[in-house]
DNA sequence: TCAGCCATTTAAACCGGTTCAAACGCCGGG
DNA sequence: CCCGGCGTTTGAACCGGTTTAAATGGCTGA
């Protein structure tokens, strides 16, 4: 097993100092070109990539940013989105070298790892999702002087820079298509209430039924889960007079539900009419398939990525607006059934 | 913002020399009880953490672990696997101080990705899953001198470590399940070919059914997606004789096959069988709840750390074989239909 | 009293890059 | 012929740890 070759090695070879082959490799101004060529062509024969650990110490950079899963253990892997943002992110970083470093981290416990990866300087900066209410992440990250990204979460000023998606247009469509189809008791089965989205998506439920001038609607928690969607459907269908139509916080719970009311010999979208939210791959093959809102982790991944490069080489970054999620109509929603006066 | 302090604040400020303040850290023997206690007290009143760069760059760790995602962008993210495993991981290299990069790549690419992150020296060494038929990232790792861990796959000898949980007896049960219940006629959609876990899984039900005395049953294609175990099913049950039960190569495609046999007009299990793989969070919640089967990733992936660690410390590991994969009977499952002769 | 030993501590080299001030070689102009 | 200036190159310091060989100092036994 050779010893890997040094900056050293690669400036023996090409003739001149490490100082110079540094220069050529930074492609700083003011190197003859012949000296580049040799110097390109020494590092090509001998293989020579800088060592990362070296150049993290003398630049202080550590060229990796640190993305912190802060989910509960039994949400992480139900969710379809972090899979996707990960590889916006990736698309992003792999272009500018850096590496993503991933720590898994308990709510409540998330305060000792962004400390920790501070204090290590394992990473340049840090995204922050799943912002929950009076979240104290934007404050340590501040006072850590660690670069950060919100992603979502956009109404609380956290004074960082934040790159957001809409939810909202997405799940206002869901419950304006419902009313047009002559639903007038649309529930909402939500997420868990002390994460911003969840609350946002309950919220735009709410107004959308202001907005199509429809009375107030039950509103149940649903905790992301399939235990949660079932038992919240449960309660719903139990109701003397139960809702005509149901939108869920996400597809697993929408799912479940789905299962639920036809477990008890409900026809849908006959006699239920059942709204989710992601647009999982298995959506469309749900029976019936399912309607829901679609939104794009995968550029939301690209272009919270692409603010964090920018926060760790500039100190800051504008706020950026993506395309808002969108509703994706399929056979779980139909007209409102006749129901006896 | 205060520089962040180096061991040269701390030794200062306990009074002795940096070495010292070193050995301490990493508990050397040989320090006096009452140095040992100056400096540590000096350490947290400056809340000193020792730079992992710099750590890096004087051992020659780099005190991170790699995980290269190889998998196709689609099917990321429909797996439960990953987000499970790498909690596994977390557990414990958070004890070891160590992090965890991650990579995404897309199959072809990969060799590439492997090569970087050893000519890097970014990690210390890399978790190999997902294997397949003729993979070359054994050979690949071991040209590079990097530490590795296969996960899965040992029928393969790679002469590497490697952890393995055995699917076989889960889908040998599923398929001994169905032949009590009377099914003679036992389909299965397999996974992608190319992967030695679904080949295995494959191979799992086709010995299963010559034990118990049955034909060979009709073999498809699923490709481990929503879509294809649709596909698969379709083609299923437009078969002249079509199979009174259907074992998938894992729930997604399972879930997605029932929802085909529902929508055409399938009472299930009364019609038609199905079993599953993985049991994810939704497998309880479907109607009817499907049978599946349970692996447990995050022991795996608590295992694969454990060996890789071991590896990395020592330049090998022994190979460890977990639990295997157990039946979870659920109501998608039932006594084959009576049919007419 | 002093050599010798042990426990403890330290100075200095080293890891492999980056960076800055200084040196170098070469040119044209005075 | 010498000097100033420019384009190019380099020596050496530095980043913040680890590690080795050597120095220090206190104690014991002869």
């Amino acid at each position: 097993m050779p010893r890997r070759p040094t900056i050293a090695d690669v400036a023996k070879l090409a003739g001149v100092s490490r100082a110079t082959v540094s220069f050529v490799l930074n492609n700083r101004p003011g190197v003859a070109v012949t000296t580049q060529g040799r110097v390109r062509s020494a590092a090509a024969e001998l293989g020579w990539t800088p060592s990362t650990s070296a150049r993290a110490l003398s630049t202080g950079r550590a060229h990796a940013l640190g993305l912190v899963l802060t989910r509960e253990p039994e949400l992480i892997g139900t969710d379809p989105f972090y899979p996707a943002f990960m590889a916006g992110i990736e698309s992003v970083i792999s272009a500018t070298g850096d590496g993503l470093m991933l720590q898994m981290s308990r709510p409540g416990k998330e305060a000792d790892t962004y400390r920790a990866l501070a204090a290590d300087r394992r990473v340049d900066g840090v995204f922050l999702t799943d912002l929950r209410a009076d979240d104290t992440r934007p404050a340590l990250v501040a006072e850590l002087g660690l670069p950060a990204v919100v992603v979502g979460a956009p109404e609380t000023d956290t004074g960082l820079p934040t790159v957001n998606l809409d939810d909202r247009p997405a799940v206002r469509d869901a419950v304006l298509h419902l009313a047009q189809l002559g639903h007038r008791d649309i529930a909402y089965v939500a997420g868990p209430d002390q994460y911003s989205h969840a609350r946002r998506r309950t919220q735009a439920w709410s107004e959308a039924l202001a907005e199509a001038g429809l009375p107030a609607g039950t509103l149940l928690p649903g905790g992301f889960t399939a235990e949660g969607g079932a038992r919240a459907t449960r309660m719903l269908l139990d109701l003397p007079v139960p809702p005509t139509a149901i939108v869920y916080g996400n597809d697993l719970s929408a799912t479940a539900g789905m299962a639920v009311a036809q477990n008890a010999g409900l026809r849908l979208p006959d006699d239920l009419s059942v709204v989710g939210f992601d647009d999982v791959p298995l959506a469309s093959y749900t029976s019936p398939p399912l309607t829901t809102c679609r939104a794009n982790p995968v550029s939301w991944g690209r272009a919270s990525a692409q603010a964090l490069v920018e926060a760790v080489r500039t100190g800051g970054a504008a706020n950026l607006e993506l395309e808002p999620a969108t509703l994706v109509v399929r056979g779980s929603t139909g007209p409102a059934p006749v129901r006896a006066v």
